[in-house]
DNA sequence: AATACAAAAAATGAATGCAAAATGATTGAC
DNA sequence: GTCAATCATTTTGCATTCATTTTTTGTATT
């Protein structure tokens, strides 16, 4: 039988650089870079997860390698079923609307907060990332626009100083990473206009620093991301595949 | 040298009824049980958590005890200090103002979610709940005023129909448990009967399914909540003390 | 040839064992 | 008498081992 995970002979990657705060014992290693190598899709969806050979693969025992897995099933990335193994994760329809008014409340909080004691200088620094954007939408960058579009959310979260939202938000990102990247290629021409326009107002509200504003304007623009995934997936991930650029 | 745990020779408490979608393995039982033992304050704040003594008490060996600390660890109930052991998180001021923030926000997102789908049905159960609430204030119920609006909040995360929002709430929930009971107690009675409006209002935006209107106030209730909490703490837990009812 | 049963192989769950680090105590120096 | 250093004990981190459960494979029977 063939395992899901690909046999490079190699150690996975380096430990991520800028994920949080997790302490340099093995096992704290394992984890970053099991979760890593789970989130950047790796391991095709609903693959089994063969302890032993991850094993091998990170040069450790079992044990370490467990408590990771405990971790990341916590965390909702990867599925234990009782004496046979772990999984990845395979999110439903149901699971990905779920996550995505979630991942919208989330940044909706973020857009609040962020009002009470955002400075005109970040505020500025989101500007140039929209101007940037824009730049990219005119020229149909979408590799372009997807990464600077993710800054721009990210800024947002930063400017609430909320550590603990942060790390939520970065876990829920996680989880649906893969889908939000393609649902972001999903976008037909008129969604795309329709979302400078929504990031025009999100802007606005922020210079205005009208939370509770901001935070509808973000919760609606977030459900509309989340449509378009639906559909998207609904469709078929492949139909629109075309249009992406080769990802490095 | 003395234990933070209270030598029970007894393994704690059966394991926890109602909480969340956790396999029967061995480990899966003694997770839900750790993490109710920490929850219910069990240890004291920063106290240490020796491993040994833990499987003596539960009967088991290290390694699934170790798996379920890594867990609790990740879900933020416990720190994890390398080579010198596990300790119950101890929240700083700073952190339990953005814990009572985040979750201000999943109770605004579950305000806003409800709108959309929840039943008159539901409406008038929250309604009862309601006046079961008023009475315990009128009489200066302490704590069956505190279980009812318990209650009510989870009332609403329910009907937001969504199982992620509600596992993330649980989480969160759990994590300032102790606090949010003692926050209660904080109430002075201007504050009490500001709870009472607050809760009419929340009730009026249900009924009329004004989710965004329903998301401001939620979270504007919340706040006012986390206040509450921190000036009770700046002040000293022990000050209000006296008014809470013994608990069982 | 297809199905059912059985035995072997593999994988998981938990316990034990061993090395390294930390904690505490004892001893020695000033 | 106090402080510091060394040594013993405890505790943690990880590897290994043992026991079950699952999965596969081979064989026999229909």
């Amino acid at each position: 039988m063939k395992s899901a995970i690909p046999e490079t002979g190699v150690p996975i990657t380096q430990p991520a650089a800028g994920n949080d705060r997790q302490e340099a014992s093995l096992h704290g290693e394992i984890l970053l870079r099991l979760r890593d190598y789970v989130v950047e899709g790796n391991i095709p969806e609903g693959g089994r997860v063969p302890e032993r050979q991850l094993c091998e693969m990170l040069r450790i025992s079992r044990t370490p390698l467990r408590e990771a897995l405990k971790v990341l099933a916590a965390e909702g990335l990867i599925e234990l079923l009782p004496n046979r193994g772990a999984r990845v994760r395979q999110l439903s329809p149901r699971d990905l609307e779920e996550l995505f008014d979630v991942m919208a409340g989330l940044e909706s909080l973020a857009g609040r907060l962020a009002c009470e004691s955002i400075t005109d200088e970040e505020i500025a620094a989101i500007e140039r990332l929209h101007y940037e954007m824009y730049g990219h939408y005119l020229h149909r960058d979408m590799h372009g626009y997807f990464q600077t579009n993710q800054q721009i959310h990210e800024s947002i979260v930063a400017a609430a100083r909320n550590a603990t939202l942060k790390t939520t938000y970065a876990n829920f990102a996680g989880r649906i990473r893969r889908v939000r990247y393609s649902a972001n290629f999903a976008r037909k021409r008129q969604r795309w206009a329709e979302a400078m326009r929504e990031h025009e107002a999100i802007l606005d509200a922020l210079r205005r620093r009208a939370g509770s504003e901001l935070s509808d304007i973000l919760f609606a623009h977030l459900r509309n991301k989340r449509s378009a995934a639906i559909e998207h997936l609904a469709e078929g991930p492949d139909s629109a595949r075309e249009t992406a650029p080769q990802r490095s």
